[in-house]
DNA sequence: TTTT
DNA sequence: TTTT
């Protein structure tokens, strides 16, 4: 009926994208999300999976980068499927359709993977991203 | 750093109290929520595992029942444990800080498990719950 | 960047459809919201203006009736004008997106306003519907 | 029964902290939040004000400046009084319990009221605050 | 009355 | 001005 996440968090690394047999462009990544209350003062995260569709996968893996403070707008969704052993295996993820980049391509990230330039980025502001229509 | 969730669907089984090892009351239920672009009309859901905590997992035990509308509002929380074969599980739940029961005792599930009375619900109205002292 | 509002609360009164001059349907009402921590036993409630555009506007003004639970997503817009005496009136409302019926016509108004049948209510399930393309 | 809201904007002004007669801190301040969908090209916000109270509202009042992207959680609060002139007047506002700093100290905001160096802020990363006590 |  |  109602099924609603927002996150806010760091990627793990550089997102993926790859096409579906039919050319859909598809992007994981995954956000690690600092919990609120480190008990002990441990260091503790979630590291969730999000999947983004189409235009918005495409943005996203032409802007977002490992280390990157993202903000992400989605909804649950559990897949399954039957692994090599013929164990059926339950996969969640969030489906984003809304990402925003909190981090400009010059911070956030430094050395690693950073080599495509921004060209949306102008001094270090934020870029806004929305996609209404999801594939499913 | 932002781990927000909120969902509304309807119980797949009652919900199940247990105890842990100290005595804290942990409730586990699965919020079948529906997807809502079902493309070609074919009934679709997610199956959302919730944990509640404390005096919330009490309430929830007490008052909840299988097919009752229920709205959640948590986060997400990944654990994981190493199974009998030794093999790393990842479980995916919505721990929730708070509960909405949508419908009352009344409506919602025609027959099976209706067992104990409802004493909060004054002439079918919602009853809400909150808790702000989550256990981690 | 990011604005996005989850309410759950009751019609204070029967939605009301108008026509803009382009002749696009908007429907207004207000969710009356009960707050949660109601210290001394006081009852209090929010009582959050909700617009909604397009198809969605009929729907809602279609099925919703005064009294009604309803689950409303959205975002909060701040809109001004000038009054009658020439001073500037800001208006917060919340433009919502998505609205979930949680009670089907046969409950939640005992008498009243409850005139037209919804024929999309098969067995009292709540009905949803969804709008993506806002008109601004 | 349930109102949520998630914002994520810029501060148009330092934070204002002030205390009730009780002694107890509040702060406010308004966030400027952009519009997803631009029609136009048009530059538009809307300006939400935020209040804080306790503990919180003196991390905000110390930790904030102009400028700054902030994400904050709450829920939409109507409060009204009568003006001078013997007339009701109503103000929306986001009661927040929960703060989330997006950008240390040494960015956002070049010149202007940068004067207190903020002593949780290690290497540039975001500083999470939270308070489940709200004075109402 | 507003931020970048 | 408000709902149950």
């Amino acid at each position: 009926m109602l099924n609603r996440v927002i996150l806010i968090g760091r990627l793990t690394k550089d997102p993926e994208l790859r096409y579906t047999p039919a050319g859909v462009a598809v992007t994981q990544f995954t956000l690690a999300v600092d919990r609120p209350f480190t008990n002990q003062g441990q260091r503790e995260a979630d590291f969730i999976p999000v999947v983004t569709w189409r235009q918005l996968a495409e943005t996203c893996a032409n802007y977002l980068r490992k280390g990157r403070l993202t903000a992400v707008e989605g909804r649950i969704q559990i897949r399954n499927y039957d692994n090599n052993e013929g164990k059926r295996v339950y996969v969640t993820e969030v489906i984003a359709d809304n990402v925003r980049f909190l981090e400009s391509a010059n911070s956030g990230n430094r050395g690693g993977s950073e080599t495509n330039q921004d060209p949306f980025q102008v001094d270090g502001r934020p870029v806004d991203i929305s996609q209404d229509d999801l594939p499913f």
